[in-house]
DNA sequence: ATATAAGTAGCAACTCAGTCTCAATAGAGC
DNA sequence: GCTCTATTGAGACTGAGTTGCTACTTATAT
């Protein structure tokens, strides 16, 4: 049973290790073995992710070869960030990080029982945005637009724990 | 010259004070010397302000009387947010206040040059948020929507200092 | 291949916002 | 005024993120 509002991923001409070579390479930097390690595991898998749990996985729980430090896991993810990579977001206080290369633009609706991330995607919002800016005489270069509430899965949850409660 | 957009404050029949008083009262919490100075000083101006700011002006440059600590800068302003007085947001990962009581529902467009605020109001985005949210079935409870760009005071400093460039 | 220069990794120490502990103090109700 | 309990303030602490520094890689020239 797919997600039938799951995003589709966008076709680029390069990959994201590529990229970012250009991007290093564009700012004098090095291609080195800890950037790549990074890299690798950040764009392996598709899900929101934070700093804590890259540098638990590559820095605290990592046998030598692919060991990453703390320092360079921030350092590398701020350069992420910079490239145009990878896209942060602060919620409730914790700077969260998701694909943006080759990922569509979209939204999130935040579950604040189960701290999901939903993602949608809106013309509309873009429209209305651009729309507000230009009131405003407002150059707009990217907004954050987060729904906080309760998804569904949770929102099930809740009712049968008060059916039960109403039992007793 | 009057900014055309700026929003109206909304009629309430209780004082913050006041209003303060009453969640305190019903958490079985105290209404004290320091509580009082910082819901005085809070709702004096309406601007937006950050804990470090309430700390420089009420702990550290204080005498005497009206001083109050910066644990109980934070605890007070943590009270005030859960009593509905104050709306907290994250700005480039740093925690933003606002009048919530008695003041309208808006956004903000922030301004990534000179760090300002400016607030918009706008039906059609409450209006999309709830569609939203009920084509994924989740129950919006609030949100958050900040516009990323440059204000028009300083869209006219940049092109003015591109212009004096352009002259060397 | 090899030397060389410059960028970088890792460590540990640091910063900064926010929280916690705890002894002393001050509200609220009697 | 007295008592009981919440609260304050000081300082210690935490956790996320950053920085200074030395040893080490990487890129480039030799």
């Amino acid at each position: 049973m797919s997600d039938p509002f799951a995003l589709e991923a966008v076709d680029v001409a390069l990959s994201p290790m590529e990229r970012f070579e250009e991007y290093l390479k564009s700012k004098g930097k090095r291609i080195t073995q800890p950037r790549r390690i990074l890299i690798e595991h950040v764009f392996s898998h598709h899900e929101h992710f934070d700093a804590d749990g890259l540098i638990d996985e590559l820095s605290h729980h990592s046998k030598g070869a692919d060991r990453v430090s703390r320092p360079t896991v921030y350092r590398t993810l701020n350069e992420l960030v910079e490239s145009g990579l990878l896209r942060k977001m602060e919620i409730g206080g914790r700077a969260v990080y998701e694909h943006d290369y080759g990922y569509p633009d979209h939204d999130h609706l935040y579950c604040t029982q189960c701290q999901n991330l939903i993602e949608f995607q809106s013309a509309e919002l873009r429209e209305l945005r651009d729309k507000v800016a230009s009131m405003h005489n407002f150059r707009a270069t990217s907004h954050r637009f987060i729904v906080n509430g309760v998804c569904e899965q949770c929102q099930k949850k809740t009712r049968r724990k008060k059916r039960r409660v109403d039992l007793i």
